[in-house]
DNA sequence: GTTCTCGGCCG
DNA sequence: CGGCCGAGAAC
């Protein structure tokens, strides 16, 4: 009877893969444990150099831990605020961590999942319909599927989500507001063009047939510059907090590091 | 032959 | 100390 050599399904990684963990129970090295991963061919890996090789440099795998199979993020952001102070001091030398990097989006996969698009195999007949193979196909409604889906910072916790200003309207099967904040988000993200919403009227009486797929679920709606103010002043806002929270971490640390020498003369 | 398992090297 | 991989054991 041996549990532990259970195939688990891995989170972070696209659905298929498995990852399992063998404890040793034998020998000078018992209780140590080995972890391997399966891909949804069955293919064993047992080393992050082998999934390297495997998955090629389509992938990087530079911030992949083998061993937990999960992503760790470049910025250690920590959430416990009250650390041992010599604990802070080992691991970080005082200087504040003004990582200006810009945010990467770190999906739950660590596997970039192209999606190929083949116009000229040899057995096609090739399509003169350009204007269909220019757009891709996209589920109508899709949006639906994020539903659910909450934003989480890097412990995991899940963030307050947003409200969005009055004015928007949802449109389609499902109304929700949650619906509504999935589709207009994605739509920023996705698209480089203006975002206007659903423009005709017909959209909202039968969207399914109507709707304009380059556009979220949303009615039309109109941005006034009083919008716009309104915005701004929150943007400003925003750094104002963002400067007082650098400002007192700076001041916490100086005086961490003071404290340290004192200790240090004592 | 393949798969499992632990030793041991090396950074 | 832990990741990685070789190689003997097990099947």
């Amino acid at each position: 009877m041996v549990m532990e050599k259970k195939r688990m399904d891995c989170p972070s990684l696209p659905p298929g893969w498995k990852k399992e963990e063998v404890i040793r129970k034998s020998g000078l090295s018992a209780g140590k444990s080995d972890v391997y991963y399966y891909s949804p061919k069955g293919k064993k890996f047992r080393s992050k150099p082998q999934l390297s090789r495997y998955l090629g440099n389509t992938v990087d795998l530079g911030c992949f831990d083998f061993r937990t199979g999960k992503m760790t993020m470049p910025s250690k952001m920590q959430k416990n605020k009250q650390r041992l102070r010599n604990e802070s001091l080992t691991i970080n030398k005082g200087k504040p961590d003004l990582n200006t990097a810009l945010p990467i989006r770190q999906t739950a996969s660590i596997f970039k999942q192209p999606v190929t698009k083949v116009v000229n195999h040899p057995n096609n007949k090739v399509k003169t319909d350009l204007q269909r193979a220019t757009e891709q196909p996209r589920q109508l409604f899709w949006e639906k599927r994020l539903k659910g889906l909450r934003a989480s910072d890097s412990t995991e916790e899940v963030l307050r989500t947003m409200e969005l200003p009055k004015g928007l309207t949802s449109l389609g099967p499902d109304t929700s507001d949650e619906t509504l904040l999935s589709a207009i988000s994605s739509a920023l993200h996705m698209s480089s063009s203006p975002i206007t919403g659903q423009m005709t009227s017909a959209a909202e009486k039968n969207p399914a047939i109507w709707l304009n797929t380059s556009q979220p679920l949303c009615k039309a709606f109109i941005v006034t510059d009083q919008d716009i103010r309104e915005q701004e002043l929150k943007v400003v806002q925003a750094r104002r907090c963002l400067e007082d929270a650098l400002m007192v971490d700076r001041l916490a640390r100086a005086s961490e590091s003071s404290r340290d020498s004192e200790d240090k003369a004592a």
